[in-house]
DNA sequence: ATAAATGATACCAATATGGTGTCTTTTGTC
DNA sequence: GACAAAAGACACCATATTGGTATCATTTAT
C-alpha cells in the first residue's frame, strides 16, 4: 500500500529541481543528468504540470520549464490529486450503492475524521519543504 | 486515491457482521446474503482471514466461522497490511536506489511523521467501532 | 535552414484489482 | 455408509492502473 505514486514522487522532486533555479528556465534534458529519471516519463510529468498551469514552459532552443506560482504554494496534496485522481480514503459502497449504515456508523465517522486530518497536513508540506531541506 | 480496497472494505464489514453473531458460527452463505457480496470473493477473503488467524472456521454441516480474536483487538491498520501489502506511505527512490537527499529532507522528514500519526490512528480504529455503529 | 526545445498523443508491458470456478476435504445427519 | 453442507486450496481471468516509450508536430533562437 503506497499513497505517492511514482509519477506524484517524480513531479515533486522535479518541481523542487526547478524552483531552485528561480527565475531561469530548467530544460528536460538538465534534469534527467540531475534526477536520474526515464526523459520520456519525465517530458509527460512536465507536460501535465505545465498544463495544469503549475509550469510556464518555453519552447525552442533555450527553452525549457519554470514555476508559474510560488513554491510555498505548492502542496503534496495537490501533486496527488494531479496524478493520482481525487482523494479518498474510503470509498465504502458495494455494487454502486453506499452502504446502509452509513449515515450512523462510528467506523465510518472516524475514517472521515482522519481523512480530514490527514488532507490538512498533505495541504501543509509544500516545494518550499524541499529547498529547505536542500540548503 | 483510495486508501482501502474493496476487499480490505469487504473484510472490515464482514467481521462486524461475524463479531455480531458472538460466539455462534457465521455461514459465508449467511454473510451473502447480508452483505451482498460476490460468494466466490468474499469466501476467498475469510480464507485469507482465517489463514491469518483472526477467524476461527469449523468445517461441515452446522460450520462456519467465529471471531478468533476480540473485536477491539482488530484494527484498520491490520486489514490494510493483511490486504494490500506493507503500508508505506511515501516509497521514495528511484532506479533501486534511495534518493541521495533522503538523510536531511524536511520534505521526507514531514512525510515520516505524518505517516507515524496516520498509522496510530488506523490502529486506534478497530471492529469494535463498527459493533457500536450497528446499535 | 537548422537545431534545440516543448506539445500532443498513441502505444505498450507489467502489475494490481476484483473477481470466478473447480476440485478436495471435513463433518454432521439420516 | 451415503449424502449434503460446509470450508480449503488453488488456478484462472477480465479490467484498470502504473510506469514507461516512441513518434510526429510546433515553436523559436541562432
Ligand atoms: S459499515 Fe458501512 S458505513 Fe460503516
Ligand atoms: S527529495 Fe528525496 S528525500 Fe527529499
Amino acid at each position: 500500500m503506497k499513497l505517492l505514486t511514482r509519477d506524484t514522487d517524480y513531479a515533486v522532486r522535479t518541481l523542487g529541481c526547478i524552483a531552485a533555479a528561480k527565475e531561469n528556465t530548467v530544460t528536460v534534458t538538465d534534469l534527467i543528468k540531475k534526477l536520474n529519471m526515464p526523459k520520456s516519463f519525465l517530458r509527460k510529468i512536465l507536460q501535465m504540470l505545465s498544463n495544469k498551469k503549475l509550469l510556464k514552459s518555453f519552447k525552442g532552443t533555450g527553452g525549457g520549464f519554470s514555476l508559474a506560482v510560488k513554491p510555498e504554494e505548492i502542496t503534496i496534496f495537490s501533486m496527488i490529486e494531479i496524478f493520482q485522481g481525487p482523494f479518498q480514503l474510503m470509498e465504502h459502497v458495494f455494487r454502486g450503492k453506499a452502504c446502509p449504515e452509513i449515515k450512523t456508523c462510528s467506523l465510518k465517522e472516524k475514517m472521515d475524521r482522519i481523512e480530514e486530518e490527514l488532507i490538512i497536513k498533505l495541504k501543509s508540506i509544500t516545494i518550499m519543504d524541499l529547498l529547505k531541506g536542500q540548503k
